[in-house]
DNA sequence: TTAAAACCAGATAAATTTGTCTGATTAAAA
DNA sequence: TTTTAATCAGACAAATTTATCTGGTTTTAA
């Protein structure tokens, strides 16, 4: 198996990202999304529900309505999204699965694992999402 | 959820790394792993013997049976262990679930994940299992 | 030779994650 | 005002992962 991100979480990043290429106050159907990104209506949905009570996202209920950003791109980092629906508990447990992991008590990983952790960590925490709105644009159109 | 490995990998891990502490030819019967690491018996009976077809430990049936190493520790890297258990696919899959996630084809993230991904890969490759022997006998014996 | 202690094999069960369905509510547009 | 198109809420279903059970086979040791 090895994932790094839940399915939900993944496809909430992928939403999400999406949301980021859209005009200001046009707001997007779920319907949109799921096609745009083929993920199955009904899931994509339900996540987005998640990251409307999170705050990250907005929504407008009843005909034309849909989702928006609820902050400015820049201002919604990777890990707001990955926080809100995987939780963080990931880079603060152990690797391989030993109880009460830390500095003190730490596993035979510890030392190694936590350096990519933390890299990781950072990546996520640093990158606001209005950098990839051409990358996303190329992605969804290309593939 | 946010998981690197799989629990199965995870105990794998755990498993192999307590086998390279032992004695040389001396086999250690699942139950007593089990009880050491606090993994359910049959649940890593499961896993040993599926290390033991990817040739990584051996097994000797019978009473006062068990498993071993089948190698030396210093030629067991922990990316065996990952490619017996949850296989490498990970390695080379998108992050966010895009399908046909390439250079030519990148993903938003891909460079950012890229680096990172390389770096986990990089560790588990050049870590050789001899190297935590004391590590995991600390863990263990004080955990 | 026999009993005990281990691995082995395959089925089954439980838990979690992923995905679907139904109907209610909301609000814009005809 | 009514129809339509959307979110929302909660139950349900399927798939996958994790864990357990049962019984068989192997081999040592008494």
């Amino acid at each position: 198996m090895t994932v790094f991100f839940s399915k939900k979480c993944e496809y909430g990043l992928q939403a999400v990202l999406f949301m980021a290429t859209q005009e200001n106050d046009c707001v997007c159907p779920s319907e949109e999304i799921s096609k745009k990104l083929n993920i199955p209506k009904e899931f994509i949905s339900k996540i987005l529900q998640s990251l409307t009570e999170s705050g990250i996202i907005e929504s407008k209920k009843g005909k034309s309505g849909g989702f928006k950003l609820a902050k400015q791109p820049s201002k919604i980092k990777l890990i707001d999204i990955v926080e809100a629906i995987d939780g963080l508990e990931s880079f603060n447990s152990c690797v391989l699965g030993f109880p009460k992991c830390s500095p003190d008590k730490p596993c035979p990983v510890h030392e190694q694992w936590g350096v990519l952790r933390t890299k990781a960590h950072e990546m996520l925490s640093s990158e606001t999402i209005d950098k990839f709105k051409e990358k996303t644009l190329k992605k969804i159109n290309n593939a």
